[in-house]
DNA sequence: GCGCGCTAATTTTTT
DNA sequence: ATTAGCGCGC
């Protein structure tokens, strides 16, 4: 155990060896935290005879939570196993829920509530606009839902919120508000904010349950405590009245949660709510060399809410700090794809990552990347469990399990179509509101009264015996074939197959992974509903591949990961720092930390970008964008303009003067023949993948938009996809299989 | 009640 | 670019 210790520094050291009593960790970006939580655990396990499911450590992702976990065992070796038992390593939520799977019923829940997501939240909100014949461009069911997060996460009730700041907004919103609640109480549902509440509400009305946790949590370790927010922080409190042995551990700076009510105050008052508590600082870095991290502290130190800290590296030097300057966004991402194929090519084993602030800004980087056929990773997006077709499986097994479930019930009455339509769904609300019954309930009083046309009743009996064999298959079947069941009896691949659509296939065999992912499951143990609750809890910054050479993702999912090379892209006023932050100062100083939290992923290499016209999603035109302030932030003698490739400017650039003009097309493509050989991949890469059959330059006629010039050609799995230049309708890109295209 | 085709709006970050 | 919402004909 000794040795385990040896590999630590003093800090780091003596925050792992001071086990009892509150303690308070600020520990710097790259500075070994995960180290000194991991080692801390097997400290108290292994020197301290602590019985390892004595301890409860708490993260935020699941990603966080299963490297916590892999990196204990790794440190107490096989040893674990002769100790019964094992560390409680979960998510807020998670843990929350699994609380809530057991004690539920003191709150008059039932056992198998249903954890709504931001969609389900969205249709219930829709309603409730709906139901007080608010419209939608007033109340949009997003805002309302932001602003009911936001007091919840305050603890504040309807009345709370109006009396807060009674105005005519409010009460419209204090009123959706009161009505979602209740909604989601007659639906045996949980929204997110719910699953951290009402455990805080159990821990409060029932102590003894309560007790049984913190009696048996002895230690308590919570990870990134700058992003706790009220309802945590309560719920740390509670577990933790007993012994006071909890350890938290976060940076100030890298608090990037606020608009999710993250109370930054939580991590500052720290010493005020728990008396007696000590405070480490871990301020060696050893990820970064010194100039990313001087350039990383040169902005972060702008703000004023921080407690500050001095972080000091020993790798000297290192290379400055990449800037670039596109001339559209699209080349940028020529730009930042080059970069990568160049130092991929020098093959040291390096990592890359592309960072940005928006989702959106993903495109324009994977079709880069797709160019010069690098193999990449995107996290985030859409995720295996968002795809709709995944969804309404899982909403068919939810239901099966609690057909209180309106949510559920809604989006998949009619999914696939079975004649439930508008006038016969709005005759079921009607009836549940006025009779305050879910949806499944209020259906099966219509069956029983049958008022409704015969049509619509016959409909109807159709869905209601369909769900009702679900639930006996939910009894029954093991959990593959339970969702096979779903898929058979409600006829959903058949009919995907009839449709026989571009993305029929697709969706196909996504369903066959569930009920594959499903029986695997079912192998290990894992319950119906613990497989439902994962389904609800993953994120998509969760499938995060650490083998993937080259990584795309939004600056908030990189946090907590590194990186040799890091791209941050977008460094443009208004996208970063977002336009929507720039109000208040509050905002911008949260940007300005997830500026911080960008830069120091990188260990090696950092190189920022921006550029002087981006152009929307989809549209003709560029718009212009000034540089990021944060740019100006970054001493400039850190710096080092970078000038790119020369060819990759001109390439571009005629690219975009050659889209409208056949002869514009065919110079483009004369220009770039003879540029072969230069150092810009996607020339070599297009060439190759482009089919005999379409030879670029060639012409070829489509049926509506006449004779064109082929501009590109590329194979994209089983279709070819082919960028075709129309006078009078400028640039298209079409599937081949499906654009009727004729060589002429 | 269904489905097609058009338009209008949409994007900050996510457990 | 994608998608939700809407109007219209069946």
């Amino acid at each position: 155990m000794s040795n385990l210790l040896d590999q630590l520094n003093p800090q780091q050291r003596a925050a792992v060896e001071r086990t009892e009593g509150p303690l308070l960790i600020l520990a710097g970006a790259g500075s070994g935290k995960t180290r000194v939580i991991t080692y801390r655990i097997a400290f108290l396990i292994e020197a301290k005879g602590v019985p390892p499911e004595s301890i409860l450590a708490v993260t935020f992702t699941n990603k966080a939570a299963d490297q916590m976990k892999e990196r204990v065992a790794k440190l107490l070796g096989g040893r674990v196993e002769l100790r019964p038992g094992a560390p409680h390593v979960s998510t807020f939520h998670s843990f929350c829920v699994s609380v809530l799977r057991r004690h539920i019923e003191r709150l008059d829940y039932s056992r198998d509530f249903s954890i709504y997501d931001e969609d389900d939240q969205q249709r219930v909100m829709k309603t409730c606009i709906q139901e007080l014949g608010l419209s939608e461009q007033i109340a949009s069911p997003r805002s309302v839902l932001s602003r009911v997060s936001y007091a919840k996460n305050r603890g504040l009730a309807p009345e709370e919120l109006y009396r807060q700041a009674p105005d005519d907004t409010v009460e419209k919103v204090a009123q959706l508000f009161g009505r979602y609640e209740l909604k989601l109480r007659q639906a045996n549902a949980l929204d997110f904010d719910d699953l951290l509440l009402k455990t805080v509400e159990l821990f409060y009305q029932a102590p003894e349950v309560c007790e049984a946790y913190t009696r048996r949590f002895h230690y308590v370790l919570v990870d990134e405590y700058q992003d706790t927010n009220r309802t945590q922080y309560d719920l740390i409190r509670q577990l933790t009245l007993l012994h006071q042995n909890l350890c938290v551990v976060g940076d100030e700076d890298q608090s990037i949660y606020r608009w999710r009510g993250a109370d930054i105050q939580n991590i500052l008052s720290f010493e005020r709510d728990y008396p007696g508590a000590e405070i480490f600082r871990l301020e060696q870095n050893y990820r970064s060399t010194q100039n990313i991290l001087d350039a990383a502290t040169a902005v972060v130190s702008r703000n004023l809410a921080r407690k500050g800290k001095t972080l000091w590296t020993d790798r000297d030097g290192g290379d400055r700090i990449g800037l670039y300057e596109a001339c559209n966004n699209e080349q940028e991402a020529e730009f930042v794809a080059g970069e990568i194929a160049r130092a991929l090519a020098q093959d040291a084993g390096w990592s890359l990552a592309a960072l940005y602030r928006t989702n959106a800004q993903s495109r324009v980087l994977e079709e880069a990347l797709r160019r010069q056929g690098i193999d990449y990773r995107l996290v985030g997006g859409f995720s295996f469990y968002a795809r709709a077709e995944i969804r309404d499986a899982l909403a068919y097994a939810r239901l099966a399990g609690n057909p209180r479930d309106s949510a559920a019930f809604l989006r998949i009455v009619n999914t696939p179509a079975r004649g439930i339509g508008e006038t016969t769904l709005g005759a079921l609300q009607a009836t549940a509101r006025q009779q305050k019954l879910s949806l499944w309930e209020a259906l099966e009083q219509e069956l029983a009264a049958r008022h409704l046309p015969a049509r619509a009743l016959k409909a109807l009996e159709g869905f209601h015996a369909l769900l009702k064999e679900l639930i006996a298959d939910r009894e029954h079947l093991l959990m593959g074939q339970f969702f096979k069941s779903i898929l058979d009896r409600t006829r959903y691949v058949e009919i995907l197959k009839l449709e026989n659509l571009p993305e029929s296939q697709d969706r196909i065999e996504n369903l066959q992974e569930l009920v594959n992912a499903a029986a695997e499951a079912e192998e290990r143990g894992i319950t119906l509903a613990e497989f439902l609750d994962h389904a609800a809890l993953v994120s998509d910054a969760d499938d995060y591949d650490e083998r993937a050479r080259v990584t795309l993702m939004t600056l908030h999912s990189a946090k907590g990961l590194e990186f040799n090379v890091v791209f941050l892209v977008g460094m443009e006023e208004g996208l970063f720092p977002h336009k929507l932050s720039l109000n208040d100062e509050a905002g911008l100083e949260e940007e300005r930390r997830l500026c911080y939290v960008g830069m120091t992923r990188a260990r090696d290499r950092l190189v920022l970008s921006w550029a002087r016209q981006r152009r929307a999603y989809g549209r003709d035109s560029f718009e212009g964008s000034r540089r990021s302030r944060f740019l100006d932030e970054v001493p400039s003698e850190l710096l080092e303009p970078l000038s790119g490739n020369a060819f990759a400017v001109k390439a571009r650039t005629t690219w975009e003067n050659a889209v409208n003009s056949v002869a514009g097309a065919e110079r483009f493509l004369h220009e770039r023949g003879r540029a072969i050989g230069g150092q810009v991949g996607f020339d070599r890469r297009e060439t190759r993948q482009q089919s005999a059959r379409w030879k670029l330059g060639s012409k070829v006629r489509h049926p509506k938009y006449g004779i064109g010039t082929v501009l590109n050609c590329e194979e994209d799995g089983e279709d070819t996809k082919l960028t075709i230049s129309f006078p009078g309708y400028g640039r298209k890109k079409l599937v081949e299989r499906y654009a009727g295209l004729e060589k002429v």
